[in-house]
DNA sequence: TTATTTCTGTTGCATATGCAACATATTTAA
DNA sequence: TTAAATATGTTGCATATGCAACAGAAATAA
């Protein structure tokens, strides 16, 4: 039951129990995977930290995904016929956990009680990974780059209940994930701070209304 | 298994052979359901045309999802804390399945073979979302209004394996389902016209790339 | 440490986009 | 059928945004 899903708990379940899962470390700046035909499978952030990229055919970078412990990720979520290229980075030295669908969801037709759990938080976990593209989609949505900081500050500061908050990335990147021009951006967040709506040190952002 | 899925027999058992459904119709331009307090609601639409709209503060709408026969939406597929207001409107009359996410996968704890099929089935669907929700992803973060409207021909055309396609739109919806405004949306259409990129006809649009 | 790379903040300029207004076409309701 | 409402295409104008370039700060590597 999603209230009641506990993911570090399954996280910690599949480590220890499911010999169906393998963990792998990643240095800094090493690919984790690319989003070409490995279809079925999910990756787990354990520690660390990483990015889901894509170049475009002009060169543009977006940020598409920033994952962090026990963020969700893999080509699985993604449709088969996507024209860019995919990869997945570590941001920082991480440590990632590797399951493949199909290994949790059919291989296993025994019904013993351990895969039927994990069966069903499978099934949370996804519908949280679809409750965070959605929360995603609204910033995306917003029409220009000040309500885009806004939403971001917003979720930022509702989940920590914090009206201080710590941006997870640095501002060149930020740019990437809300999809604007850096200094664009850079020239909006002077804006926010000349209109009295936030104050800012560093990558902590405080926000004033 | 995600590549095996039939979502229209998954429909088809659950109105057939699940008491816990209930389908409800609708006329156009009724409100099928809010997002407030329903978090355990899924809606899958059986036949007619559905968006999901979102006001912001500043009266600007969004089309933050549009739905058509066997699409799968519902409250339970977004954050509580969100500060908008959320809603389904019928754009045509519309037939629509409500079930409960918990009645499914908690609920029926005997362990028939139906019911375990049932979930399984319900982690698929669920992943499917995932899915299309990634391909809206894709869509909002092309930088300019040009890169939007091609990628969204492109998934519309490599859905249909077709170089001509319909939208399914209005020309004002598509605007708002974009996140562009609407005249600016047109303008650059006359473009992608002027520069050789489509044909126009009424609502189909030739690729001639 | 020093050198090198990356990040940040800023600015000038060109342009894409939003906004408002309007005329016409199309759809819907009476 | 006529009237009303909505959708479409277009334009002028203001402005937000992207782009390029640069200098200084900060982080990283040698």
């Amino acid at each position: 039951m999603l209230y009641n899903f506990d993911k570090k708990e399954f996280i910690k379940k599949l480590q220890s129990n499911c010999s169906k899962v393998h963990i792998k470390k990643f240095n800094k700046g090493e690919t984790i995977t690319t989003y070409i035909e490995k279809r079925n499978q999910i990756c787990i952030v354990l520690n660390g930290e990483a990015d889901l990229i894509r170049y475009d055919l002009n060169g543009n970078k977006t940020i598409i995904g920033h994952f962090t412990a026990n963020d969700v990720f893999g080509e699985i979520f993604y449709p088969a016929n996507t024209n860019n290229e995919l990869f997945v980075e570590a941001k920082k030295n991480a440590e990632i956990l590797f399951l493949l669908y199909d290994d949790i969801q059919v291989k296993c037709k025994k019904t013993c009680t351990f895969h039927e759990e994990l069966k069903e938080s499978l099934t949370d976990l996804i519908l949280g990974k679809v409750i965070e593209l959605n929360t995603r989609i609204e910033l995306l949505t917003k029409r220009n780059t000040r309500d885009k900081l806004l939403s971001y500050f917003d979720i930022l500061s509702s989940n920590r209940m914090n009206k201080t908050i710590t941006i997870p990335f640095s501002y060149t990147d930020l740019a990437d994930y809300l999809s604007v021009d850096r200094s664009a951006m850079t020239r909006e967040l002077s804006h926010l701070i000349e209109d009295g709506f936030i104050k800012k040190t560093g990558n902590k952002i405080m926000l004033l209304y």
